[in-house]
DNA sequence: AGCACGCCGACT
DNA sequence: GTCGGCGTGCTC
């Protein structure tokens, strides 16, 4: 009897989300699980194209359909297992993407688009040199091959080690060396310094004993900048290992990788496998298959890495957990912590989420049972927090200090340089000054596609849009009222650059933003140069935020605490406490101690007072009743829809229509309150006119999908002029 | 999405 | 009588 499979099939259309019955033909019977790629008819022209098997029936009840066979299969054995199926659901329901969009989550498109492993051409010993080639120099090329057989191609032989290439040929030609092709990796491994196994505090060992002996899965660990959460993750992997377990190391975005990368390799060798974005296609395809094969028990990574195809799974580390970038901004628009979550219920492998400053939502669900509480109260080293004192910009305008640094930071600095210790200066905006309008008429220079003003960059005298990457050349006179008085407000990254080295002309500095970090290897280089002490102060966006470890910095300085807190989101104060707490973390990690100096417009604010104190309860029992009267994650589930069109009157027409179908429906549920159709703060993205409507409260999954149907039902009309998009729990609403 | 079917007007 | 315009609806 033939079996039958239930398949999506690669196509991106909304209409195709469903699943497709095909026979399995006897030629393929050896077909008896799903998680294969095949190829299937479809259509009324039946027309070849790919799909993906997720289940597998052994007769079916619908006969209202004809059933076609499937033609063929791609792979040996399945690209992904059961439990993935059930994450991909699981997906499909709580984000509201397609089956499609879940699949390739799972498989590399290296693998979609048929790629194969990468070959190169080594050259191999075929016969004794015997007549009038037992001489050199091909002696030497031979002797040299013979030790390193199979390891170089014929250029590299050539341009590295300085054979003629000529003579190589020569050898060849008369077959006393061969060409034979290798497979090779195509990440690229470089050699790691051993990083040596750390003896555990106290502190650290029950910690490490918990998570292993507790009968819970989930823990969240709370453990102060310093505290050695890092060395408590290595012990249970190795633990894991030692138990034949894999285990995946999540850190938030690239800005932690080559850190952490360093410290993983230089302890567990080069077993360990890597992916993130910045890996090429080809990198990826070949770390995916390491993973897959079972070659690698451990892999660190980014958000993505989760969906790793690991067979026995034993360990899930999220660190830094309150990281944004764990939740995905394109569809699927998921988060990384539900995920791992999910993936926990189904293989029942342990999640660690990390962090000194934990997520609002993850310390309520500790308060409540859901998760395991786990703390780290004492820097490793036995080192103290560094000092955190807030100096109140206001009263230096009174003081006439019109300078982007305070009195106290300026002395600081002066002071910790003439220590030749290191200093990191904190900005979270990049650029030179963020507005740019003219005295005379008020002319504000705005993006053209964006609702946006344009950020002025000293260095290649542009104007540029953080927006949609639009650059125009910097003019000095206003192109509204002509005048000469342009002034440029607001500052970023780049000013503060130019301002030190007015201020202190001797002092090495180096800048970490996206714009010094665009080239592959750039973000590498700066905290190598910083790390080894070839610059004595680093300026840096939230790039230096994160989780660095530089042991001669002494002193840190923020320079604008409130530009967080003034964004129009209700998580802009818990964002600005995580900010300032880690940003501070960076100071006094090695032996001597750290100053940090927190320079603010609001000194008084809560988020700042308490970040001051290293008083997260105290935060966090603020900002829970503040969510807790405004009905606010955890206490509701925000529901954001957004459309948006080059044409402003049609979104605002079809918006409307829409908030006007939801009200309705929604009118008899008690919990769920509709803000909207309202434009979005930035009204504007490269010529997208964009509006929003956000539904806050309890948000089933049901609930979600009808809403999603019903968005998607009445933009369908005008699906091409129209994007629609639809994120449960988004990270921000803008 | 993409493709076939279908129903209508223009043209050999 | 037929060629092709795009509106409609379905895809196992």
């Amino acid at each position: 009897m033939s079996k039958y499979a239930g398949i999506v099939v690669n196509n991106e259309s909304i209409q195709l989300d469903k699943i497709f019955t095909y026979r399995i033909p006897e030629a393929l019977s050896h077909i008896s699980n799903p998680g294969y790629r095949v190829k299937v008819p479809f259509g009324k022209g039946n027309k070849i194209i790919d799909g993906f098997i997720l289940y597998v029936y052994d007769h079916i009840e619908d006969k209202s359909h004809i059933v076609k066979d499937i033609v063929k299969v791609y792979d040996k054995e399945e690209l992904f297992t059961q439990s993935d199926i059930k994450l991909m659901e699981f997906m499909r329901e709580n984000y509201l993407c397609t089956y499609l969009e879940a699949v390739k989550l799972f498989i590399p498109r290296g693998v979609i688009q048929g790629m194969k492993n990468k070959v190169i051409d080594t050259i191999y010993l075929s016969k004794e040199l015997d007549g009038k080639y037992n001489k050199t120099p091909y002696i030497e090329i031979y002797n040299f091959i013979k030790e390193n057989e199979g390891v170089f191609t014929k250029t590299q032989l050539a341009r590295e080690k300085g054979f003629s290439i000529s003579s190589i040929n020569t050898l060849i030609k008369h077959g006393y060396i061969v060409k034979d092709k290798k497979v090779v990796d195509r990440y690229n491994d470089r050699e790691y310094k051993n990083y040596e196994r750390k003896l555990l505090n106290h502190e650290q060992k029950l910690v490490v004993d918990k998570v292993l002996n507790s009968s819970n899965k989930l823990f969240l660990l709370k453990g102060i900048t310093g505290s050695g959460k890092t060395e408590v993750y290595m012990n249970i992997v190795q633990h894991m290992m030692d138990n034949n377990k894999s285990s995946i190391i999540l850190v938030p975005e690239i800005a932690l990788t080559p850190q952490m990368i360093e410290r993983f390799k230089g302890r567990f060798g080069k077993d360990v496998a890597v992916f993130h974005s910045k890996l090429s296609q080809g990198e990826r395809y070949d770390e995916w298959f390491r993973v897959k094969e079972g070659k690698v028990k451990l892999a660190i990574g980014a958000r993505s890495a989760i969906f790793l195809p690991f067979k026995d799974l034993g360990l899930i580390v999220i660190d830094e957990e309150h990281e944004t970038s764990y939740k995905s901004e394109s569809d699927p628009k998921y988060n990384a912590r539900d995920i791992a979550e999910y993936k926990s219920k189904l293989t029942g492998c342990k999640v660690i989420m990390g962090s000194a400053t934990p997520n609002i939502e993850s310390y309520y669900r500790t308060k409540i049972n859901e998760i395991e509480l786990l703390e780290l109260n004492k820097r490793a080293d036995g080192a103290n927090l560094p000092f955190i004192n807030t100096v109140d910009m206001r009263e230096e305008l009174k003081n006439n200090n019109r300078s982007i640094f305070s009195r106290e930071l300026y002395e600081e600095i002066k002071n910790t340089l003439s220590k030749k210790e290191q200093i990191i200066l904190f900005l979270n905006r990049r650029g030179f000054s963020t507005f740019v309008s003219c005295r005379k008429c008020g002319y504000v220079f705005k993006c053209d596609n964006c609702d946006i003003s344009m950020t002025y960059h000293a260095h290649g005298n542009y104007l540029s849009c953080h927006y949609c990457g639009r650059k125009i050349r910097a003019l000095s006179t206003c192109p509204k009222c002509k005048s000469n008085y342009v002034k440029y407000f607001g500052i970023g990254t780049e000013k503060v650059e130019i301002e030190i080295k007015k201020a202190f002309p001797s002092a090495r500095v180096l800048r970490m933003d996206l714009d010094t970090t665009r080239k592959k290897d750039s973000y590498e280089i700066i905290y190598k140069e910083f790390k080894e002490g070839n610059a004595d102060i680093l300026i840096g966006t939230q790039m230096v935020a994160k989780g660095l470890d530089f042991p001669n910095v002494t002193l840190v300085g923020v320079l604008a605490a409130d530009l967080s807190l003034n964004f129009p989101d209700y998580r802009s104060s818990e964002r600005t406490f995580q900010l300032i707490t880690q940003v501070a973390g960076r100071a006094g990690r090695g032996k001597k101690s750290g100053k940090v100096i927190v320079q603010t417009y609001m000194p008084e604010s809560y988020s700042i007072i308490f970040a001051k104190n290293y008083d997260y309860e105290g935060f966090y029992k603020d900002e829970i009743n503040i969510r807790k009267d405004m009905k606010y994650p955890p206490f509701s589930k925000i529901l954001s829809i957004n459309l948006s069109s080059k044409n402003e009157n049609l979104l605002i027409k079809i918006i409307q229509n829409i908030g006007v179908i939801l009200k309705n429906y929604l009118k008899n549920s008690d919990n769920i309150e509709i803000l909207g159709p309202c434009p979005c703060i930035i009204g504007k993205i490269k010529e997208f006119y964009r509006w929003q409507i956000i539904i806050k409260g309890d948000i089933d999954t049901n609930l979600g999908k009808n809403i999603k149907d019903m968005v998607y039902h009445m933009t369908r009309e005008v699906y091409n002029d129209i994007r629609v998009s639809i994120d449960i729990n988004p990270s921000n609403l803008i």
